[in-house]
DNA sequence: CCAAAAGTGTTAAAACTACACCCATGA
DNA sequence: TCATGGGTGTAGTTTTAACACTTTTGG
């Protein structure tokens, strides 16, 4: 059933970079492409924008079909629209970034024959497409984004100990932090809340547990408050 | 000539929300509509996406058929794929802002058979399409991208008074400002440069006009140098 | 000589940076 | 008992915020 208009008009896709932390590293999630151009090359997940979805569903809709993930924090980054950035015809990609924390997600490492996995930012294959220039832009964003709005949180388990919170701005803004004024800092602002928890299994005094206060932020930041790192 | 495709595809448009300062307030660029829908509401300049245009030519397109504007500071905002922000089909539209100094751009006040005039952001009509939620996001984006980024400077001439400059911030970010610290942080930033002149046809001391410095601020970027107001 | 805006410094408070040791826990 | 990271305070420096008067110029 073909589609008719009077102008030629763009193809629209969406493709979503995913971040994750492991213990060392910040990861990028790619997937293998199993079809031309590019058949065999490592591309971010997306896919083909539908007419009766809006974009958001459509990154929502291609990154549960391409790599399992769902209900994560998903945000418009830029829209990309280089006449030739795909070899075949026009088409202009409105890219995503998303962030996950990987101990409360499963990823399904395949989806529709193609493979799924996790990358470090620092090691990456060749991309196909654009898709270099993206991911770049997405690791900007998060790098600047991370410093003044409380989603570092979205990349990490509900609670969480001051030092996996310290230890993720290290990893994305490349640089290390003074553990006592990190400390003096998060806790002053008064957005985590401790919980009566402390991290279990590890080989040294545990450490208390605690949570993002979202409600608090929320109250917060409407008198005023301003959250930065 | 018809274009047909296997699935359907979203129609592509850009808009722009084009900012400009006048003696009282931040303005914006409306036209007015002459065709279905919205016929004779005010609207964004904007239009269609060519296949052989990036978007970025293509809102420059657009700005210069509709407004005359050209060579002014263009940014991409956001793209907004609501299914049903266009009354007749899928719209999705990439939006952009823009920065305009009045004094040294012609504005045609009409374009295209159509009307085309500034309005305070503080006094807008209704908008046609979703242009009102663009124009606040654009608006949005202003008030926090002024702040740490030297584009503040698009919206006056060449040349102007520390004055001009403290008028800007003040009006963009809504709040008055001491004139002593202004100056104070400005000039210790190093990024304006006193030019010999001074005002013209004012009826009192005339100011010292300035000159924004961007090779130096260029330099002072790399090295780490923030911009902040 | 008056009206209007230009131009200029100081002080107190707050925020930031650098820095080192003892404690609790599991192996 | 040892290795590992948890947890804590202070002092010097820098940055910010508040604040008022004299100077220049044109009308």
């Amino acid at each position: 059933m073909p589609h008719t208009y009077e102008f030629p008009r763009p193809a629209l896709t969406v493709d979503i970079v995913v971040f994750a932390l492991d213990e060392q590293d910040l990861q990028v999630m790619l997937i293998e492409r199993d079809l031309e151009p590019f058949e065999g090359q490592w591309a971010l997940p997306g896919g083909f924008v539908r007419v009766e979805e809006t974009l958001d569903e459509a990154a929502r809709r291609e990154l549960q079909e391409e790599t399992g993930l769902k209900e994560i924090f998903l945000e418009q980054l830029y829209t990309f629209g280089a006449v030739d950035r795909d070899p075949r015809e026009r088409v202009v990609t409105v890219a995503y970034y998303a962030l996950v924390n990987l101990e409360g997600h499963d990823v399904r490492a395949s989806t529709d024959a193609r493979n799924a996995a996790w990358f470090s930012v620092n090691d990456l294959p060749d991309l196909a497409f654009d898709h270099q220039t993206i991911l770049a832009a997405a690791h900007d964003r998060l790098r600047s984004k991370v410093r003044y709005q409380p989603i570092g949180f979205e990349l990490l388990p509900e609670k969480f100990t001051l030092r996996q919170l310290q230890h993720l701005y290290e990893v994305i803004l490349d640089r290390e932090l003074d553990k006592r004024n990190f400390r003096k800092k998060v806790l002053g602002m008064e957005i985590v809340k401790a919980t009566n928890e402390i991290e279990k299994d590890v080989a040294h005094r545990a450490a208390r547990l605690y949570r993002f206060d979202k409600r608090k932020y929320d109250r917060l930041t409407k008198r005023g408050f301003n959250f930065e790192i």
